[in-house]
DNA sequence: GGAACTCGCCAC
DNA sequence: AAACGTGGCGAGTTCC
């Protein structure tokens, strides 16, 4: 068997990862422990009035009712199931992947019942107060949090994180987000920076598949795929004049309901049902107008009459199309990635093994969609590890009082002294865009960090693009 | 009383 | 033929 000749470097990384990671470790994370207190109170009294409301509901009486000689839970997802689906009969959306009628917050909110959009909202709540208050108050030492970043744990060789994991903590939901990033602070004086690759995973598979299309994208700026792609879709032309809010919903709704998908191996039926999450209620088989969002720019449109307007009738119809998308995506827009993704599986039968970039091989049975996947997500964390390991040491030799504290996959988090902070970007910008890429010749497309800051003594949600 | 399981949901 | 990759963690449940 070929012996790799870069596992030595793969190694090393991870010698150093793990000794970077321990001083961050170590430094820890300070966090406002009242402050999560006074929260994790105003959200018990939320949550108690929010349960009153439920239990005193019909709903709940008929549930009591029919669940026998049981004593009643509003979090027991037996009950819910077992009423919803065997007393109430209601039609099953969505299973689970063992067979069982699935009782999610997407599957809920489809039921439209108000009863079981107030228990959502409940166990929104109870998530923010049971997940991540309390395991920041649980975890603290002296007003400090030291989450562990684990290196040995994940099968592509990225990093995991435990006690409490740092790699979760809510950024999309708003209110979410404000709670339980608002724990988050640096030390006294101090400010929060943080520096996080721009799609490198995307990136990192054009240097592993070297598809000139999916390089074309990732090099140059004026490009753009997920315009494109949202273009391609949607069958956006100039005079439809849709607004600069509506757009950027649809240009996100390709990005994250396609792009993403399809590059994981999702296929278009499943693309086309995640599209239409993005578009407020449609009508379930035959659009009508006047429904979903609106997106016009100098008159009203809504989303059900600009699809009607371009012969969309039904989801039906839509998939049909994404169908014809998906084929042009593969096997026109990214020919060679696809004849990558042919090859490497292939080889993986032939060898049992597959190689990354940075050195580090995985073997073992493992399914196309993983074989495919992996070089990618290995080695994308890998260039956030090696600018961490040598941001770390210039922290080290140069002896800042500017703190490495955190790291997110494709992300690091500073504890920053103000009078430092100049020279922190720039040492940022240097390891990230110059060095990486010098010390890795495999790198092709050019990688940029975007650095985000906090104010002077502002907690973590208040991050703002420098 | 705890280990192991399922399901759901947060991040990248 | 089937159809979205990687984790951590909480709650409910089942089994020993």
């Amino acid at each position: 068997m070929k012996i790799n000749p870069n596992t030595v470097e793969a190694y090393r990384l991870f010698h150093e990862g793990t000794l970077s990671f321990a001083r961050a470790e170590r430094q820890g994370i300070r966090i406002d422990l009242e402050y999560a207190e006074r929260k994790k109170e105003f959200l018990t009294k939320k949550i108690a009035y929010l349960e009153n409301k439920f239990i005193t509901s019909t709903f709940y009486k008929h549930w009591c009712h029919c669940i026998g000689n049981k004593t009643p839970n509003i979090y027991s997802p037996q009950q819910l199931s077992s009423f919803l689906y065997k007393t109430m009969k209601l039609e099953i959306i969505n299973t689970t992947k063992n067979g069982n009628p699935s009782i999610d917050e997407d599957t809920l909110e489809q039921l439209n019942i108000p009863e079981l959009n107030d228990l959502l909202q409940i166990k929104k709540l109870k998530k923010i107060r049971d997940t991540y208050l309390d395991a920041f108050i649980r975890e603290q030492v002296d007003g400090y949090i030291h989450p562990s970043f684990n290196l040995h744990l994940v099968q592509t060789y990225r990093s995991s994180s435990d006690s409490p994991n740092f790699q979760n903590i809510p950024v999309r939901d708003e209110e979410a987000m404000q709670i339980c990033r608002g724990v988050i602070y640096p030390r006294p004086g101090h400010q929060l920076l943080e520096a996080d690759f721009k799609s490198i995973e995307v990136g990192v598979n054009a240097c592993i598949n070297k598809d000139p299309m999916l390089i074309k994208y990732t090099s140059d700026p004026n490009s753009d795929m997920h315009r494109d792609m949202s273009y391609q879709i949607y069958k956006i032309e100039k005079e439809d004049h849709i607004s600069k809010d509506g757009y950027e919903i649809l240009r996100q709704s390709a990005k994250n309901s396609f792009v993403f998908p399809e590059f994981y191996g999702s296929w278009y039926k499943n693309c086309a049902t995640g599209l239409a999450c993005n578009w407020g209620k449609l009508s379930k088989n035959q659009w009508k107008p006047g429904q979903g969002i609106e997106i016009g720019e100098l008159e009203p449109l809504f989303l059900s009459d600009y699809m009607i307007s371009k012969g969309f009738y039904s989801l039906d119809d839509f998939a049909n199309h994404i169908k014809d998308v998906e084929y042009d995506f593969w096997f026109n827009r990214f020919k060679i990635y696809q004849e990558w993704k042919e090859t490497h599986w292939a080889n993986y039968q032939r060898d049992g093994y597959i190689d990354l970039p940075t050195g580090f091989r995985c073997s073992g049975v493992m399914t196309k969609r993983q074989v495919n996947n992996y070089p990618g997500q290995g080695s994308a964390s890998h260039c956030l590890l090696w600018s961490f390991n040598r941001i770390d040491n210039i922290i080290q030799k140069e002896n800042w009082d500017t703190k490495l504290i955190g790291q997110i996959h494709d992300s690091a988090l500073f504890d920053v002294l103000p009078s430092e902070k100049d020279h922190v970007i720039e040492t940022i910008n240097q390891v990230t865009c110059k060095d990486l890429a010098k010390a890795w010749s495999w790198i092709i497309v050019p990688l940029r960090a975007d650095i985000k800051l906090c104010p002077i003594d502002a907690s973590w949600a208040h991050l703002k693009k420098l």
